[in-house]
RNA sequence: GAGUUGGUAGCUCAGUCGGUAGAGCAUCGCCCUUUUAAGGCGGUGGUCCCGGGUUCGAAUCCCGGCCAACUCACCA
């Protein structure tokens, strides 16, 4: 314990983080002493790793030189030499260090840089003894000094919990973690690009509204000071897309984040992504083929593929065209082809008999629902257009032609979950403000945005609309199990020290 | 909101019947010029989630709380 005074930081017994991080601090304050910049400046001139790599060539005897900027993210120091990988956006490269090709100044510092330190390097490629492609380290700078340990190198980080808290964390380590997410980023970009290859408009309307429509769900509530007046947050952007249809948008799309103020699940999250389209002149029909293309143009655009392998035994496969089950065809093959005929006791003693639980004597539609809720949705892995829904549970939308009491809907399902609704949607305004007072009648109903029904009484095209999860759409097409995989920053409880 | 499971070093995890708190990695020191979970030798590192209780003695048993995951409810 002799030995030390050459080198100030370890003067500092390590014994917790706290200690880590006290003594980096203090390999800071040395190396501004040398006149170092430990927080360095821009590093212009960087490649990716992975095009670098690309410029090896086994043949040539000529050097090829090289420049790259990344996080350190292993070092294993041999004597004289040292190995070291950093990682930038596009992979991982590993770096050779050696006494020889550096001077022996710049040696010494090189072995003082620590796991999580940025720098940018400048070297030669060469291919070492077990043929990978390594970078010889001629020069470097240190851009930024990393003051506390990552996670460990080969479990790296697992607990799922600081994994959402500290996402940034999950994405320097894990590398499932970036993928999924570079391949959210990319399915969002794709459905932009079809749908501008399509003819559709982006459209943007509030998020901060004053009487929130268009679904219903629990809204959060705020307050706006200037007009001292409350405001919610959207649960849905419908109500002001078709605003646009009667304003003359004929096909347009909103892709954004809703809020609602309802518990958090594997499902769900309190704000959560949506896009909702619409298209003049349209219907289901209309939405249904157009969803088709779009979901499968993306998949092969973002996963080359449309077959998504979720376990060994779930693979879903969206090859065209997908099945089409009408919702009554669904519950009689389930339910039994008598179902819409017997009696309400006899419909309640089915769904007992399945396992199902119901309070008190709940009308028809309400066990029936039930039985295509808890037992029908979750066997619909492949893509499935749930169609011609009771009205009842639709009150949106327009009727049958043929059947006044189902709705001309469908509700796309894939691996289990509802992925989107679309609708033939009302625009008749007399039989609109009638729903709406219908559902204000109702317990949990608002106000009638009665500037929307202005809106529908100057005329509203017929058209077809849709709105997609994106979030359950990234789950679907990744294979994540929850939604907290697919949104960088999940909703959780905050956490008092 | 209800039920189940969990929370131990920076990270990943052991911890027996209630009897001095453990390992690997990371970190620190020494050795090492083709390693890649580098290797060898030697160290440091703990509010055992928080607060009570039982006990001579609690990471361990009991009660309460916090946070998370899963299931259910609401919802997409």
């Amino acid at each position: 314990m002799e030995n030390q005074e050459n080198s100030p930081a370890a003067e500092i017994p390590v014994q917790t983080v706290e200690d880590i991080f006290t003594q980096r601090v203090n390999k800071v304050q040395e190396l501004k002493n040398e006149g170092a910049k430990p927080f360095g400046e821009a590093f212009e001139g960087a490649e990716h790793v992975s095009i670098i790599r690309e410029k090896f060539k086994d043949d040539s005897t000529e050097e090829v030189s090289c420049c790259a900027a990344g996080r350190l993210t292993a070092f294993r120091v041999m004597g004289k030499s040292i190995f070291a990988d950093i990682r930038d956006s596009s992979g991982r490269m590993q770096l050779y260090a050696q006494k020889g090709h550096l001077s022996e100044e710049d040696f010494a510092k090189f072995k003082k840089l620590d796991i999580g330190d940025i720098i940018g390097i400048k070297g030669v490629l060469f291919k070492t003894r077990t043929a990978e492609i390594t970078i010889k380290v001629t020069d470097y700078r240190l851009l930024s000094k990393s003051l506390r340990p990552l996670p460990e190198k080969w479990h790296g980080l697992t607990d799922v919990e600081q994994r959402y808290r500290q996402r940034y964390l999950d994405l320097i380590v894990n590398d499932v973690t970036r993928e999924t997410f570079k391949k959210r980023f990319a399915i969002i970009r794709e459905i932009r690009n079809f749908l501008e290859q399509k003819g559709f408009i982006e459209v943007e309307t509030p998020m901060l509204q004053p009487i929130p429509g268009g679904a219903s769900a629990n809204p959060f509530k705020t307050f706006y000071e200037a007009l001292n007046s409350p405001m919610y947050m959207r649960i849905a952007p419908e109500l002001y897309l078709k605003r646009l249809l009667v304003g003359g948008f004929e096909k347009v799309y909103e892709l954004n984040r809703n809020f609602r103020n309802e518990g958090m699940s594997r499902r769900h999250n309190p704000e959560f992504t949506m896009i909702e389209i619409y298209q003049a002149y349209g219907d289901c029909r209309t939405m249904m083929a157009l969803i088709e293309e779009l979901v499968t143009t993306v998949a092969m655009n973002v996963l080359g593929t449309l077959e998504i392998k979720h376990s060994e035994d779930k693979i879903i496969n969206l090859s065209r065209p997908w099945r089409i089950a009408p919702y009554n065809d669904l519950i009689k093959e389930k339910a039994g082809n008598d179902w819409f005929e017997v009696s309400s006791e006899e419909r309640l003693k089915r769904g007992r008999e399945m396992g199902l639980k119901f309070e008190g004597t709940p009308p028809d539609f309400e066990v029936t629902h039930e039985i295509y809720e808890k037992l029908i949705e979750q066997t619909l892995i492949q893509p499935t257009f749930v169609t011609r829904l009771p009205a009842v549970l639709v009150p949106l939308a327009k009727k049958c032609e043929d059947n006044p009491s189902l709705v001309d809907v469908f509700e796309l399902e894939i691996n289990g979950q509802e992925v989107s609704p679309g609708y033939s949607e009302l625009n008749d305004p007399i039989e609109q403000r009638r729903r709406f007072e219908e559902q204000t009648g109702s317990a949990d109903a608002g106000k009638i945005d009665e500037d929307f029904l202005t809106a529908m009484e100057h005329g509203m095209p017929p058209a077809g609309g849709m709105g997609i999860g994106i979030d359950r759409l990234v789950m679907m097409l990744t294979g994540a199990e929850s939604i907290r995989d697919v949104i960088l920053f999940p909703q959780l409880r905050p956490k008092s020290n």
